[in-house]
DNA sequence: TTCTTATTTGGCTATTTAACCAAATGACCG
DNA sequence: CGGTCATTTGGTTAAATAGCCAAATAAGAA
C-alpha cells in the first residue's frame, strides 16, 4: 500500500472517528435540524459545557459541522448531511446484517490453498 | 434523554468506531469483493498477523462482518455491504462538504436569545 | 470600564485503543 | 502421535480519547 492510498484511509478513518461517539452522533443529528448554538446543546445531553464544547470541536474539525458567530453565540449547523445517511446501514448492523442486497459476494480467490501465504497476488 | 435512547445511541456509535480505523476500512473495501482468510489480508496490510486478527475480530464483533472456518483457514466475509456507501459521503467531507444537497436548513429557533440558557423546549 | 453571558482552552486523570511479541489453540498431514 | 500451518489470545507498553474543573477569551450590557 503506498502513501497516498495509506493517507486516504488515514483521512477517511479520521472522519468516521468524528462520528463515532454516542454524544456527537446525538448532536449530528440535531444539528440536522437546523443550526442551534451550544447551550442549545448542552440542554438535552448531559454533559460539562467543555465537554460538549470540545465534541464540537472534533465535528468542525473533521469537517462535518460549520460554525459561525452571532454575537456571543457560536452556532452550529450540520455541513455534510448525506451522514445522517449512515443511520440506515447501522440499523442494519445492529439488526444482525439484514440487508436489502442479499446477493453476497463469494471467493474471488476459490481454491487458494494460501499455503506459504503470500505467493499468489501481492499488493491488490 | 431516557436510557433506552441512550443506549441506541452507545451501540451506533460502536458500530462506526468499529469501522473508524484505516486497516479495518480498508479490509472492510477489500472483503466486498469477496471472502478472504486472514493470510491473504495480511498480505496487502503491513502489520502483525495478530494486529490483523485483532482488527477482525472487532469487525465481528461489531456485526460488520462474518467469518466461517473451512480447514485451517478463516474465511471473512462482509457482512452488511451497505458500509461501503459511506464512503461516498465520507469523500464529500474530506473535499470540504461539497454537497449533492445544498439545502441546508436554516435555525430552527430563529431568534432564541438563549439568556439563561435553558428554558425553551427541554429534551427534545 | 466593569459585569455577565457564551464558549473555548489548558491541565489532569481514568479509560480505551493499537501494536507488537510470545504462547496457546485447532486442524490437517505424515 | 508429533509437526506444521493458520489463527487467536494474553501480556505489555505507548498513545489517543473522554470527562471534569478551573482559567482564559470575546461580546454585549450596565
Amino acid at each position: 500500500m503506498d502513501e497516498g492510498k495509506k493517507a486516504l484511509y488515514h483521512a477517511r478513518a479520521r472522519v468516521l472517528k468524528a462520528l463515532a461517539h454516542p454524544t456527537r452522533l446525538w448532536m449530528v443529528e440535531k444539528l440536522a435540524q437546523g443550526e442551534h448554538c451550544v447551550c442549545e446543546l448542552l440542554e438535552t445531553v448531559d454533559a460539562d459545557f467543555s465537554t460538549v464544547s470540545k465534541h464540537l470541536s472534533v465535528l468542525k474539525q473533521a469537517g462535518i459541522v460549520d460554525v459561525q458567530k452571532r454575537g456571543k453565540q457560536m452556532f452550529y449547523r450540520l455541513k455534510v448531511p448525506c451522514v445522517l445517511e449512515f443511520m440506515g446501514c447501522i440499523e442494519a448492523v445492529l439488526a444482525g446484517g439484514a440487508q436489502d442486497r442479499p446477493d453476497a459476494p463469494g471467493m474471488t480467490t476459490p481454491g487458494k490453498a494460501c499455503r506459504r501465504c503470500g505467493q499468489g497476488e501481492k499488493e491488490l
